[in-house]
DNA sequence: CCCAGTAAGTTGTGCAATACAACTAACTAG
DNA sequence: CTAGTTAGTTGTATTGCACAACTTACTGGG
């Protein structure tokens, strides 16, 4: 992991606050985080992947529902987006078909053991069965949590900023591809997008739309729970994010 | 400031790294800061704000060009974006007509002074003139500063992450308006938004468009360098940022 | 005072991507 | 063989921008 690191880091000059010398030593280090809202569909629901907080020591939010995440550690990630996958990894088994920054959040009161900044990412992968998440982990319906909204730290305003990101880049963007497994249809590639923005998209324009775009290839016919075998697609091989020309705009 | 702040933060625990204990204590902070990327248009030019960094002590980087910022001071600053906001104003003076969170970068590498997280901001003025700035602080052609590429830490990058969201979004909102000071004419904000994207638009298209939104009020016809004149505009007050349905396309 | 020049602002046609609606095709179940 | 269901197609309407030609209001020079 990255080699000139100086071990003179944290915890150096603790005293000494309102220096005007700028340098590290003049300044308290806040905690660092990182936290992840993990998203998968599954039958009608959207889902998050919440972890319930441990009831030890003097750990804030004992039993609290929560995003997973943590302490940056910095004998162990390189980056803050190799943080982000191996938190991902510890609490799924499984690598994001999508990674991407919400953003960053920092305050003096967001967590009880002082001044902290959490940086926040959002993760797609196809939706793999509760039992083989990590303990204390759970898949919830993005509708319950939003409602019930008794998250821990400011957990909310996070999973709320990741949900709204989430769905503004599928009105216009080739997101909801990485929440399915390949082989998928178009016919289920659709389902992803009306469960995610919740309202029925036009068969035609979406076919038309997501066809034109070029990113998907077939992989021939299958048998899905339908009466007529669909067409399969799998996103092809190194092809990175689409962006359609317009925003869906919804039928109904 | 925000009271329930208990001050064991920095510089506990020093040893114990790998520990399993996900409490503050068990991990070193990695240094915060913020960084601000400080955009004006004056003429035909989009800057950027630069400051020269100290010549003094340890300082890394030093005399280099870098984004205005530095680390955060937990006993300042309420949060992130007061942060950057102090930054901003510390430099030019004045406060931001708009604000928005970039992102944020973190590695063991950027900064030699240890394992180190950055905020990025980007900000939108009303260009204020040189001699207004604080000092070791300068304007500078976003052109000269992508083809010379000299900056401290890692700053290029970040300027141009800034850029690139500055470019997409003028593409598809109202955000050049916050780069003029009121009253503004229909032309002068077109060739705000002719200057960012370094491209011509058409005149006819631009005014349906962006009178179309409904986001400016009329404030009576002004006298310009032009034979005749035009009407004033100022973005209404309250007004949020405007999506506009569809990205530009350019012209010519 | 008129006239050429210039920038502000308007009008009208074309086009591309989506919306909406009605259709055909392929299979299942009974 | 038929009814039902989902896959997939076809054709028209609409919307917002592109492009081009126009009119309007002023300037400055002869």
């Amino acid at each position: 992991m990255a080699g000139k690191k100086k071990k003179r880091v944290a915890g150096s000059a603790p005293a000494k606050k309102k220096s005007l010398k700028k340098s590290s030593s003049g300044f308290q280090h806040p905690l660092t985080s990182v936290d992840l809202a993990i998203f998968a569909v599954s039958g009608d629901n959207l889902y998050v992947l919440l972890v319930e907080r441990p009831d030890s020591d003097g750990e804030p939010f004992p039993n609290q529902p929560a995003l997973p995440g943590g302490f940056v550690d910095v004998d162990q990630d390189e980056n803050l987006i190799a943080c982000a996958s191996r938190k991902l990894l510890e609490k799924t088994g499984v690598e994001a078909q999508y990674l991407e920054q919400v953003g960053s959040w920092g305050d003096a009161s967001r967590d009880p053991r002082g001044w902290s900044t959490t940086h926040v990412y959002f993760a797609l992968i196809a939706y793999v069965h509760s039992s083989e998440l990590a303990n204390r982990s759970k898949w919830v319906a993005v509708e319950q949590v939003v409602k019930n909204d008794r998250m821990a730290f400011d957990h909310s305003r996070l999973l709320t900023a990741a949900i709204d990101r989430l769905r503004s880049k599928v009105e216009y963007t080739s997101l909801p591809a990485y929440l399915l497994q390949a082989p998928f249809t178009l016919p289920q590639l659709q389902h992803v997008y009306e469960v995610i923005l919740d309202r029925s998209l036009d068969k035609s324009s979406f076919r038309t739309r997501t066809l034109s775009a070029n990113y998907l290839e077939e992989t021939g016919l299958m048998k899905v729970e339908a009466p007529r075998p669909a067409m399969g697609y799998c996103i092809k091989p190194d092809q990175s994010l689409i962006f359609f020309p317009r925003p869906l705009k919804g039928n109904n």
